[in-house]
DNA sequence: AATGAATGAGTTTTCATTCAT
DNA sequence: GATGAATGAAAACTCATTCAT
């Protein structure tokens, strides 16, 4: 029973069956028809709003990211304090909607893809770009432009890290404990001078 | 014009070759002619070889996951303080054979599989237990052992971010200043009760 | 916003949208959609008007030939003479509205069409036979019946010939040329008893 | 049962099975299917041959081309005199092994796709001037450079056309009248001067 | 030991066609 | 009268795998 506007409906309802199918068969088994009927439309219909298997991967994989940005922003714009602009980035890092396992796992195989496909790659630069710019601008209210650079740099591995190590436990990832533990880093790095 | 003990160095070149298709195909894409033709050799032979293409992949896992544990094992048998056997883990994490472009692929790209692939994923298991087992061992000789094992944890998600974050980046990746990056954060975890 | 009376504009949009769309697209490649958008409408609405994608290229092909036929007839109904009657049969063939890229692409499209298609086929015998017998009737009356039939035949040929060669020209077909050199090869035929 | 060296022969089946699944179902209907089992072998060998439908199907038109251009290279050769040649030319344009239904299907099929494929429409156009060349150059001996042109082009246009027109005819198509009524045009236009 | 030949199952992709609105 | 939504069947294409030689 076709109805007007579903589109956009549609849509959403396909990159979310994009990200549980890569999640429980993995990037290089994910096919259309997974995706497409668990979004209980049929694989052509999937093409039809996409044009393709790739473009819809990359389409979920902007999402994501986009997700991931509005979280930090909105906590970003929340926070008085550069620690409290450190925390905003961290947390957000680990926010609820993206800390749990499908997310974790679409990720994870969208960095994999990254190596591989151009496209992906330039998205997920400018995500990196960003997350460290937002980290560097608190940290240098902190501490010295150098000491800033590098303590940024070790955030965000361990932020990476975290998440690709929690894809593999057998638990609930946390993200409380994960997000204590970057903040701990950080500010013990800063510490020294912060004392 | 077949000849007599050809075997170990085929399996060699496939593996290699497998790294090598990996690396510029990504694993979604890589299909056994890939690796056999950069192998030098039919997709017949490899099958023969393998038995199969998740089997010529497992054993190339298996083979990078023996080559680092070689890796550490080298180095801790030649340290002999606890922060050198810290220093062991951390440089045969990043040793020269290990910390290049197309290793670092496939290396996340079986990080990624292991989402979905038991055998890929016991496997993973194994050197994860072991490298935090070799890590926790020398910094229980520093520290109390529930920081040993926050610290053990922190340090495992930094090397793996750190393979994660210089796979994306343009230039080759600097093993020593990664090393040096992870080894400062441990230390310096230590550094209070260090002190 | 549904008008009364939109039917047959909405046919001929669409058959002269069918027409463009074979010329740069070929006859193997046109879909509904390309054709209905074209035309400005939606493709289910070429499927309300036609019943199909067949009967809406053989709708196509019935207007191509009506107009052709009007042509010629328009013109042998203005001309007195036998040979005034062969000239209106050829030039009408080349008219400008027949003898133009897209329309050409179409004519030719069908006649292959025609190989394996019945009813295409049938719609082009009937022309081809009218066509036969318009220039027989003339040519009688100008040589022996034997003559006649042989010189149609050439004709005939030398008139899908040129539409065949003309097509794949990279200039403007000139439909005075092509007509020109038809009549100069019947006439010449003709000759012999002529002169 | 596989045997050693069965590319080419399996080459050659795949395009004979293309021309005649094209004369029985239309260039817009063949399907690799059609043509690999007609071939028998299966559709997954033909992509291996030849990277895909379209490649095979300019293969064909390949072969079609030199197999035509071998036609009348081989009768040119034994030809002494321009009208022998001209006569080489015409004759081997309606050769036995060309002028049968399914060849003649195959060839429209060509002309009409060239209006629309780059490749086939560079193929055609260098069949198209060799054709040309060959006819003035022999007709160039027997009358001006003016006239021979004009003849050469009608006698293209009534080579073609025969082609078309005789592939619509219920008879198996007559390779000698169609030759004699090119020549007898040729050598009428001649005529005057050579008479 | 090694290969080229061949297949068939599985996937993407395309489209005519249908239909509720 | 007209559309956008949706499908399903059919087609192209890919590839691991098998096997005779």
């Amino acid at each position: 029973m076709p109805k007007l506007g579903m589109e956009p409906i549609r849509r959403k309802a396909l990159i979310a069956a994009a990200i549980d199918s890569i999640h429980d068969r993995g990037m290089a088994q994910v096919t259309m028809n997974d995706i497409a009927s668990r979004a209980g439309v049929s694989a052509g219909l999937a093409h039809h709003y996409f044009g393709g298997k790739d473009q819809l991967l990359l389409a979920t994989m902007r999402h994501l990211l986009a997700e991931l940005g509005d979280e930090i922003q909105t906590r970003l714009a929340g926070a008085k304090s550069p620690r409290g602009r450190i925390r905003a980035v961290v947390r957000g890092n680990f926010a609820a909607g993206q800390f749990c396992p499908a997310v974790i796992s679409a990720w994870l195989a969208f960095y994999v893809a990254a190596q591989n496909d151009t496209e992906a790659r330039r998205l997920l630069r400018v995500y990196a770009r960003r997350l460290e710019s937002n980290l560097l601008h608190a940290l240098r209210e902190l501490t010295s432009d150098e000491n800033a650079a590098e303590i940024a740099e070790m955030a965000a591995a361990l932020i990476d890290g975290l998440w690709i190590r929690r894809s593999l436990s057998r638990h609930d990832p946390d993200p409380d404990s994960a997000a204590e533990l970057v903040e701990h880093a950080i500010f013990q790095a800063l510490g020294r001078r912060d004392a």
